[in-house]
DNA sequence: ATCTGTCTATGATCTTCATCATATTCGGAC
DNA sequence: GTCCGAATATGATGAAGATCATAGACAGAT
């Protein structure tokens, strides 16, 4: 599998032109990281843009009192390191690793030269940011008016849908998550955070083996998610 | 004062040339609303981008309990409803007038259009929204980590900085702003927004004269914010 | 000027969750 | 297997802030 089919498999290359291909393909190089790795740190300047082709990545932000915030958390097909390509500032937030993952890198330059001479892609940017900020708006939400039970509910509920797959037992997360993972998501501790997910096992909503979490009974996570 | 001069005096329109404003001025249409109506509701489907030429106005979402939570404050030169022109789905939030406004509208599909004409306008759209990211990921670190005093002396500072004015007592927050809004900005309920606000004021740190607030020692409210 | 509704104020009480403290379990290294 | 660090678990306590209740201040309408 070469680089060009990967590519191609890739949301944000739909609607290339045949010819277009050539010119584009050689501007992205392939990178691997391990479970763990940052891929570049919160501030930085940035180098370039990253198309997730597999593997997962979290983006957190640190505060100085050493509480973590994951902003997002990505899969095949995600763009990282957008905003600040775009605008030149620092990267918002510090990428990590939390499934070992190949990305394709383009350095910023190339990236600008390519969004001005195909407008397809400015446009695969301008959706990849709106989604983002749909998200940011539910995430806002969620944070300013919900408790944690609900968050958390919820949190769970998303992943399963943007990263899951069916198995007999229910749908599973596809990704190596700890409550401090979760915490981090949902604005609280990872005391209260392995409470509520204890709880949720007990009440048989979830199951967890060796870092995936099972969502069991739906339904009932949705109407906790929907609760009041 | 014609709509040309309008439209030339906002960062949006930077960067066009002479001769093709006269292909994109006829698509805007200016629009006056009064304070607190509504430009838009959240899910409506999208009919047009708009840009704030003066006034201010918030993004809201509610939520079913009825509580409310402000996404942001736009003032002249924002665009508002970019994620719902670009995407196609309903307005993320509404869109409330907090002070008399008079805005540019450009319908959905002559927006479009000259985006993929003038790819100067994309690259204005992708800025846009990017900023908009950037302090969404604070907001949402903000909601995560900090207390309701922080989350306020924060709130307040960036209206200070985004929409305000020197006056002989201190910096003046150039909007009415009721307690409530406050406190659908930080998350918290109107009763923690008084008190707050109310112990603020007997630390002079602000004055409130007929809804408007006045930011008289910066410096405190800095650390406050910055407090762990 | 007086009424009226909205906004601000402040106290009392109750919940939720953070914090602190300690076990216990698990998975990998050796 | 045994050791060890990380992740999970659970209790006790306290603080921040929500909720409920009530009252006063203020701006605009008549």
């Amino acid at each position: 599998m070469d680089r060009r089919d990967i590519l191609q498999a890739l949301p944000f290359f739909a609607g290339l032109s045949e010819r277009d291909w050539e010119k584009v393909i050689d501007l992205f190089s392939e990178r691997q990281y391990k479970k763990d790795d940052y891929i570049f740190l919160e501030g930085e300047a940035p180098e370039a843009l990253y198309v997730i082709r597999t593997g997962k990545v979290k983006v957190l932000r640190h505060s100085t009192d050493g509480k973590d915030v994951v902003l997002r958390v990505c899969g095949p097909g995600n763009l990282l390191g957008t905003v600040a390509v775009f605008d030149g500032g620092g990267y918002p937030g510090t990428a990590q690793v939390i499934e070992d993952c190949s990305v394709l890198a383009i350095s910023r330059n190339d990236c600008l030269t390519l969004v001005n001479r195909y407008p397809v892609f400015a446009l695969a940017v301008i959706a990849d940011l709106g989604t983002r900020l749909r998200s940011s708006a539910e995430q806002i939400r969620s944070l300013a008016v919900e408790r944690v039970e609900q968050r958390i509910a919820r949190v769970l509920l998303k992943l399963a849908e943007s990263a899951g797959s069916d198995a007999p037992e229910g749908r599973v997360i596809e990704m190596p998550l700890t409550r401090q993972d979760v915490a981090d998501m949902t604005g609280t501790t990872v005391e209260t955070a392995i409470r509520v997910m204890s709880k949720f096992r007990r009440q048989e909503l979830i199951k967890t083996r060796r870092g995936r979490v099972v969502l069991v009974d739906i339904p009932t996570l949705q109407e906790i998610a929907e609760m009041r």
